[in-house]
DNA sequence: CTTAAACATCGACAGACGTCAATATTCATG
DNA sequence: CATGAATATTGACGTCTGTCGATGTTTAAG
């Protein structure tokens, strides 16, 4: 493909093709209840708030989380949570474009991990910092 | 039915008929991050978190927090949220049943407010205290 | 009692979502 | 290269969700 034609300037890191991610969204705008979201942001932000708000990926989060190193691979997590593994690989690639897990491959396995902070800066957006 | 047979006694206060509301699953278990989430209790905080992972309800409890009084009645919301009026009614009914919003009718208006607290517990939760 | 205004509820519809089985991909090992 | 293991992708299916127009409900004012 060609590098020219293709790839404007993003306009700045908010709203690119890609989805905003939870660490960039909670740098975008004051507290939701000093003054009314602007509906950009409130769209990115219910993004970032819709990857989380499923219980499969509240658990998964929380189970990478408190899995020994900090880390967690899919076959740690696929038995433990009850779903299928396609379900599970399915959940952690939301959370991964969402911006809470990254994903890190050693071999054959998958390894996941959180986002250092990106739990906080969604946390910060709702409490008003 | 028996009242002997059925209605064990309900396990306190979490889990009850009626949904979980912001307030009370913001003192309900420990931070995500320390140890796995119980499954219960990953559905109560998705469904709250579910609440407030839209658009539309996130400009509402904006626009409601940072209105003059802390309050707004619908008619004052529709308009700048661009929605019909049984839409925003409709987001407003599941703001309040998932503790964010409470509603007081006064005349023929029902003013919305934010119940103090709700999105920093849920905030917490997320955060880790 | 009628009327009008503010809001809630209902019914319908398109689109998104969670889930799984089947299949594809990637990689270490013999 | 052939095999097996771990994970990702695809396709399908039922369910949930956001939205609207139409209608119902409640309240204040003539």
């Amino acid at each position: 493909m060609s590098a020219a034609t293709l790839s404007p300037p993003p306009s700045r890191g908010l709203l690119p093709l890609r989805d905003v991610t939870a660490a960039e969204v909670a740098a975008c705008c004051a507290p939701l209840v000093r003054e009314p979201i602007a509906a950009d942001d409130a769209e990115s932000l219910a993004r970032v708030l819709k990857a989380l708000a499923d219980p499969a990926r509240l658990r998964l989060v929380s189970m990478v989380a408190a899995h020994e190193g900090g880390e967690a691979c899919v076959c740690d997590l696929t038995e433990p949570l009850g779903l299928s593994q396609p379900t599970v690989s399915h959940h952690l690639k939301v959370l991964v474009e969402a911006g809470f897990l990254t994903r890190s491959k050693r071999g054959t396995w998958a390894y996941y991990r959180i986002v250092p902070g990106s739990l906080e800066g969604v946390a910060g957006l709702l409490a008003g910092v």
